[in-house]
DNA sequence: CGCCACATTGATTTGGGTCAAGCGACGTGG
DNA sequence: CCACGTCGCTTGACCCAAATCAATGTGGCG
């Protein structure tokens, strides 16, 4: 519907056609910090300035679509800030999120197969993207054999994660699976060097959505957890969680 | 442990190093009906036989290891008969299925990454597998850009179908999900364009770790599937089912 | 024949779904 | 500025589906 066109609109926002802003680009290119764990990490600064100019960053407010499922994009979006998350609405209405993408993750890449959109991706936070257009991709491809590979690990990324959240969201009693969800969601804050490690839990629909369970079931968890002293608030979203419990938790045979 | 063993073992059975065994493996590549499905669709006769040599094919008794999990593999497979059941082991003990392979499906892709093997793989039925050197795959890379594209869909695959499984296998209840997975097992079965849609159920163990249930409700249901009429045994070990009734099953929101 | 692995079925318990009420935060409009 | 409505979270009461524990059945094989 009208993604595309929200796109597009959020495109002309900060893309203007001037070479000032071709300019800003081309900088923001030059110092990104998220290049070297995406796509074009083997690029020299000439050949960045030459394609920085055709690659837009839009700003997509929480809640927003950034695409929906069986639409055509013509661009992969790496993801330089935020979470989103990776839907797949059920023919009764209800949702499962199959995936949680943030920082140096690259989505829509069924693009590249010429594939329609495998799921709606809508922003859990604010979200700081660059659009890159199929044809710059395939453009880099051609003259860089080592894109190829790059890309096939942003697949196999793909991979993992699904079969991670298959092994470890779906199965087993509802306790352990919010247990592992949580502490993964600290090693990813962790990772991300935050200086105090604590995050923000996604709405409890949503948790819902990704551990198969219902939103009651997930606030009843979260509160024992809470009143188990296994999590605590640190402010109005965001939590501190005690990794070492959660992980007994998370590993209980009962 | 021992499933490279294993392997280099019926490698060498069927090995030998005679041209004739060289000239058998060409004559098969040239006839094989997998190839197109799978990896080397665009290489001329001439290619093929240049490769053919280096690329044992292996029958693999059903219940047998393929490869284990974190063990370093040289070599991806192509499946050219039977099935293969993905598994990932927990710390408990138990296990969950992550995928089911077969015909003209690729396994161990990781393995072309320098990456350990992200599963075990079991032999679900007497399977017969074509075992590809990665050292051939990438030759052919090199020499045929179109490879990297080959390989990619079968990544995108791989995503497609674990993420399939989360919202088909791992959403709603039981019931809906036998019914789903008994659907596909059919759909799979008539794709292969069976004369007749039968086909077999892996035993109830494997079926409770596909669904994230114990083996006791998938033998409960499966027995109460048959008494509605949804399916019926046409011998010993293989069922025929009702596509549209099961369908209803699946969709069911109660 | 007897063993063993697997499937089926039953009895019982319980985890989590469902339905429903209350609560706090926030935004809007009077 | 406060009243009100909305939305998301929490909590409770109840009930059902699925796990658990356990016994019996069945087919294949040495």
């Amino acid at each position: 519907m009208n993604q595309i066109g929200h796109l597009a609109g959020a495109t002309m926002q900060c893309a203007g056609q001037s070479s000032s802003e071709a300019g800003r680009r081309a900088q923001r290119c030059r110092s990104c910090t998220v290049r070297k764990n995406a796509l074009f990490v083997g690029l020299s600064p000439t050949e960045l300035d030459e394609i920085a100019p055709a690659v837009p960053d839009i700003v997509v407010p929480a809640g927003e679509t950034l695409y929906d499922a069986e639409s055509r994009a013509d661009s992969l979006f790496i993801i330089r800030r935020g979470v989103v998350k990776l839907v797949n609405y059920l023919p009764d209405g209800s949702y499962r999120i199959v995936r949680l993408a943030r920082r140096t993750d690259v989505l829509a890449l069924e693009t590249l197969l010429g594939e329609p959109c495998d799921h709606t991706a809508e922003a859990l936070t604010e979200v700081e993207v660059c659009r890159v257009p199929i044809g710059v991709v395939r453009m880099v491809m051609e003259r860089q054999a080592w894109l190829s590979t790059r890309m096939i690990h942003h697949w196999h990324l793909a991979v993992q994660t699904a079969h991670g959240w298959l092994t470890r969201y779906a199965t087993g009693g509802a306790r352990q699976r919010m247990a592992r969800f949580l502490a993964d969601l600290h090693d990813e804050c962790v990772s991300e060097a935050c200086p105090r490690p604590c995050f923000e839990v996604p709405s409890r629909d949503d948790v819902g959505a990704i551990l198969g369970i219902t939103k009651e079931t997930a606030s009843r968890l979260i509160s024992d957890f809470r009143r188990s002293g296994l999590l605590c608030k640190v402010d109005a979203r965001r939590i501190e969680v005690d990794r070492e419990r959660l992980e007994e938790v998370a590993a209980a045979e009962a």
